[in-house]
DNA sequence: ACCTGAACACCGTTCAAGT
DNA sequence: ACCTGAACACCGTTCAAGT
């Protein structure tokens, strides 16, 4: 049986030919009003942008958390195959650090800094289902390639995945790979030399 | 000269005795509204909880981020406090680690993750300063001692700080303690034994 | 089946009228 | 000098009317 019970599902098919369209022109117009003015661009602003009337926006979208929630989807389920690429690379550890990189690029690119945040459909924690048993995987290979300390999870490297683009994220003029310097600060801390036990288990 | 300007300077003397209290209240108010719904409590309930009208919030401060702004300005200044007396402390790297504990452990108990933020006035700005060059110095007491890597800057750990409730900030049913773990992580990064070279430069 | 735009409830902010 | 509450502009969301 197909699932078809909320129309904000996901690319779907059988829909008529101007929803189609105006569905990608709303996630389209979406994306960039909030790249530009944040995520509290209003929704009429997106809905002319998008050239359709602020109705419509509610029809595709139940809701505007639904719509931002429809936007991290896609960039999860690009960054989980990101890593899923890289399970096949040489250097796990290299994989792992490289993986890393392309999470915060692609959150530096356009402003994701809403992956963690209110937006969290049961879609999008799919996604992140998937995206952890991804990371954990890449976090696995390192460890036993001893580039990751023994008592870090991939849990842990998930959370602090973020952590880079939160940092930089207001530093006034900051340059836009100033993420890579944290970055490479907390991956230090991941490493097997020189750490110290962990005062509290990880979650979950 | 005694500057008078603005009305939500902070603490001024010479308020009417009502308006003294009015403004006590609305900040408690508002500490406790803030923290049991986000951000985004609505200022006729923080007018309420105060016992106050609504334009009263807006006689003393201009707008709901300077009032956010003020409350992030008293822990920002008793984060400083803190600091100052670490300073003052005998192992130069275990006063940076209970300092940064005492930020985690300040940003947990009320919500604080609003420290970054928006709601950035010129006063919170000269506080974030004066916080900025204790954690200066803790840190080049910490480096000297050898217990902080040679590449690392006050900055970045005023940067840093904040990372660790953050990350713990939105896992669901999280002990409240987490914080610790990604703070240990941190922290092992910031060490000298194995760090690796950083790529890029620390801001300002 | 989908789109439209008027209407609603709510929110931050302003301000004339009060004491 | 300060407080009050009605009024305003704006925003997310709903829904009856259209095609």
């Amino acid at each position: 049986m197909t699932v078809r019970s909320t129309c904000y599902r996901s690319p779907v098919r059988s829909l008529r030919v101007d929803a189609a369209r105006n569905r990608a022109q709303l996630l389209a117009a979406a994306a960039d009003e909030f790249a530009e003015r944040g995520l509290d661009a209003s929704v009429a602003d997106i809905a002319r942008r998008a050239g359709v009337a602020k109705g419509t926006v509610f029809r595709h979208f139940a809701t505007k958390d639904d719509l931002i929630a429809a936007i991290v989807l896609d960039r999860v389920e690009a960054l989980t195959a990101s890593g899923e690429r890289l399970l096949r690379a040489d250097d796990a550890g290299a994989a792992l650090l490289e993986f890393l990189h392309i999470a915060a690029e692609q959150r530096q690119q356009r402003d994701l800094s809403f992956l963690h945040g209110s937006a969290t459909t049961d879609g999008v924690a799919r996604a992140q289902g998937r995206l952890t048993a991804t990371v954990d995987a890449l976090v696995d290979r390192a460890r036993d390639h001893g580039a990751v300390r023994d008592d870090v999870t991939g849990t842990d490297v998930f959370l602090l995945m973020c952590a880079p683009n939160y940092v930089t994220g207001y530093v006034p003029g900051a340059p836009p790979d100033l993420w890579r310097r944290y970055l490479a600060i907390i991956f230090d801390g991941l490493r097997p030399q020189g750490a110290h036990p962990l005062p509290v288990p990880p979650p979950s």
